[in-house]
DNA sequence: GCGTGAGTTCAAAAAATAATGAAACATTAT
DNA sequence: ATAATGTTTCATTATTTTTTGAACTCACGC
């Protein structure tokens, strides 16, 4: 796990060839960097869209490449990742084969659509593993008070399952 | 990061010793890791807190070593942070000079209280950092649609940073 | 104060995760 | 068709995180 607290006065070794980008711009790639790391999601991927959330216009594959010094490898999946979870979109500019990238409108939707896709599955496995266990645990002469606890544990997952939804839509195919 | 969709008939390899658990603890312990997982939160803590969740009374140090099978720097480590985390609660039993351990009354309030310490302080780390950001992008000839970007970003963090207390308020002193 | 049991520390090993880069694969231009 | 360009794949390597276990500390009963 990140140490937790003592983190505070926070230092990272920054990727060798930042060298292109302007210091606002590795700042910014910073915060990201950090936001993500709550969700789980790798650094690449986060200055990825930071260079695109930065950046005025579409960006192309080689500039990614470029200029955040990053094998193209990590390049491919870092936007296949986005790409995948909504938060970037590709625009294939007329009479270049290249594509061009750039964030999409909202931060916020992209983010709800990450927390969906972490937790969204982890609930629904959750759901019968607890009537198994409950079952399991009914049988065996197991103490009230624990016997508590799961119920409480599957009713939370229940209505946690049922709230999701309204919480946080699915977005709507386009 | 974890495989996000493609985990679905997910799988993985059971400590070797958890022989001392009954079928059912073993998958509540499962449950507990998978949850745990989302807030990265190592597997080893998730299983001692299964335990003593689906244990009807107090348990010691040496029980969780043994029926866990997991070494006592593991245990010890693990407590110390279900303990910070106000997640555990220990008990000398009078006579005996060993410590039992139990879970704490409110799972909610322990996981309010994790949650708080993983965004609190990115929270925090964030507002000055997006404030350099900002001044930086506009001394230089920032876009000013990427301008307004980050002056959203900005106003995105006071925002949640002014909301986090209420919506999860720390926990009263004891 | 001394020995022992209970728990902690921390350097080192193991496991998990992320990044690289070269080869394979497409797609467009010639 | 063939070449050239742009992207993906994936086995390998690097990095980070987690676990282990032996040495250590501490507190208590004697």
């Amino acid at each position: 796990m990140k140490p937790p607290a003592t983190n505070h006065g926070n230092r990272r070794k920054s990727r060798p060839s930042f060298a292109s980008l302007g210091a606002h711009e590795v700042e910014l790639a910073q915060f990201f960097v950090q936001m993500a790391a709550i969700l789980g999601v790798p650094r690449s991927v986060a200055e990825i869209y930071s260079l695109l959330y930065a950046s005025a216009g579409p960006v192309d594959f080689d500039q990614i490449h470029g200029r955040l010094g990053m094998s193209k490898g990590s390049v491919s999946q870092g936007l296949k990742f986005l790409r995948d979870h909504g938060m970037v979109l590709a625009t294939k500019a007329p009479g270049s084969r290249k594509e061009h990238w750039e964030p999409t409108a909202s931060l916020a939707t992209s983010l709800v659509t990450l927390l969906r896709s972490q937790v969204l599955p982890a609930l629904e496995q959750a759901s019968p593993r607890l009537d198994r266990i409950l079952t399991g645990a009914e049988a065996e002469g197991t103490s009230p008070a624990v016997l508590e606890r799961l119920t409480r544990l599957r009713r939370w997952n229940a209505r946690a399952l049922e709230l999701f939804p309204l919480l946080l839509p699915p977005p709507r195919e386009s």
